[in-house]
DNA sequence: TAATAAATTTAGGATAACCTAAATAAATAA
DNA sequence: TTATTTATTTAGGTTATCCTAAATTTATTA
């Protein structure tokens, strides 16, 4: 059924999973940039993987790629796992937010189906991971969630930080330090017209803050009225 | 310094370390047989790993490998994880201890020094697995034993066990069904002189056990008196 | 000790991924 | 709409690791 296991396939089809979310094919070039390749090696992995029977992406050339039916399930299989262990890595053993994309990027390709069980268990089966990312279910479908982005917020608006991006940790730590965090209360300020930055009061926080927009549209809130 | 580091590399490593624990240099059949390869890959690749700077093996054609002294290091680095997973398998994530082996082998070669310190913080700093295989320190030192092998024993002695073999999930779930597990005091009643078959009565056991010494050779005990 | 058997090595290939650089297609600008 | 730039694909090569089968060495037996 499934021989189609590398740790390879499971790293092209998660980034190609990331990239399609929004309903456009992933392209090359963006596609390799993420997996540190080369645009001909993804091109040329790219139409292998469309050509293994079952396929697990559709690929016109020139258009890019999607996912298909098993191709996504098999995406989610290992998102869920990335994120169950990144969970499991803070709540358990003690990791800073920082540090646990790297681990997890290694440890969902080689940790068996029991070991997602029992991680599951004893984190209580969380659904949200550190950062706030969606964990998909066992039956690997995603929690509802109703975000937006941080930067289309208008001056005056209250928000509840749900998700901040898990793959940098610079700016994870740089996060942790202004206390953008999920679950932290703020409210916007003001919006400049000219950059976008907007300012913030933060739950807690006597400092204002004020964030461009290449991190506050990285960032998902729910608005709270 | 070190970007000898794939998972294939490790596996050698560490199966050449059991193999010449005893003071012989491991032959290629065996060393093939345990990796699940053939004879002929493992030569080419015995080679290879003689032929590094700095080397890891010590190889003498048609006369079997040793490990140099990186080598060494490096196996018993995979060994103490190894074991260190093993052990939180079983004490963490609530893995029966016949299922701790196939997973942590695939665990060891992925993981980080961070994540090998956190779990051997969280354990405790244990010095035993859970089959009781001494856990190499932190300096890779190897805690003290002082153990015979059960098939050793005479009639009338009595023992501890310290340590049963970790590679057979048959075999373990057998020895958990009669209850030899390590920290168990038992008494040798007889030993068949056609055979070798020990006779042992088991502490809080009624009933008596016979083992063969297929088995009885790979089981560790301390001797009380 | 010669003959046979067993273990080991070598030689020649295969495969999964990757790369570089040339060729081609698509997108953009003039 | 043509020319130029950018993105993508293709072709030819590389590396690590494995395999099979032939050749060689060592071990065993008569």
């Amino acid at each position: 059924m499934s021989e189609n296991q590398s740790q390879t396939i499971q790293d092209y089809l998660k980034h190609i999973y990331n990239l399609t979310e929004n309903g456009t094919p992933a392209n090359t070039s963006l596609l390799a940039s993420q997996l540190g390749l080369k645009p001909g090696s993804v091109s040329e992995m790219v139409s292998r993987l469309s050509a293994t029977e079952p396929p697990l992406v559709n690929y016109i050339k020139y258009q890019g790629v999607t996912l298909t039916t098993l191709g996504r399930e098999m995406a989610l299989r290992v998102i869920r796992r990335h994120r169950l262990i990144e969970t499991f890595l803070v709540e358990v053993l003690g990791y800073s937010w920082d540090m646990v994309h790297e681990e997890a990027c290694e440890l969902e390709h080689v940790v068996t189906d029991i070991f997602e069980a029992r991680i599951a268990s004893v984190l209580g089966n969380p659904r949200f991971s550190p950062h706030g990312e969606p964990i998909p279910e066992v039956d690997l479908s995603m929690p509802a969630q109703f975000t937006t982005k941080l930067g289309s917020l208008l001056p005056g608006q209250k928000a509840i930080i749900q998700q901040v991006p898990d793959s940098d940790p610079e700016l994870l730590r740089y996060l942790r330090t202004i206390a953008i965090v999920p679950q932290k209360e703020l409210v916007v300020l003001n919006r400049s017209n000219f950059d976008g930055n907007l300012t913030l009061s933060l739950q807690g926080q006597s400092e204002n803050i004020i964030l461009g927009p290449v991190i506050t549209k990285k960032i998902f809130v729910t608005i709270m009225e």
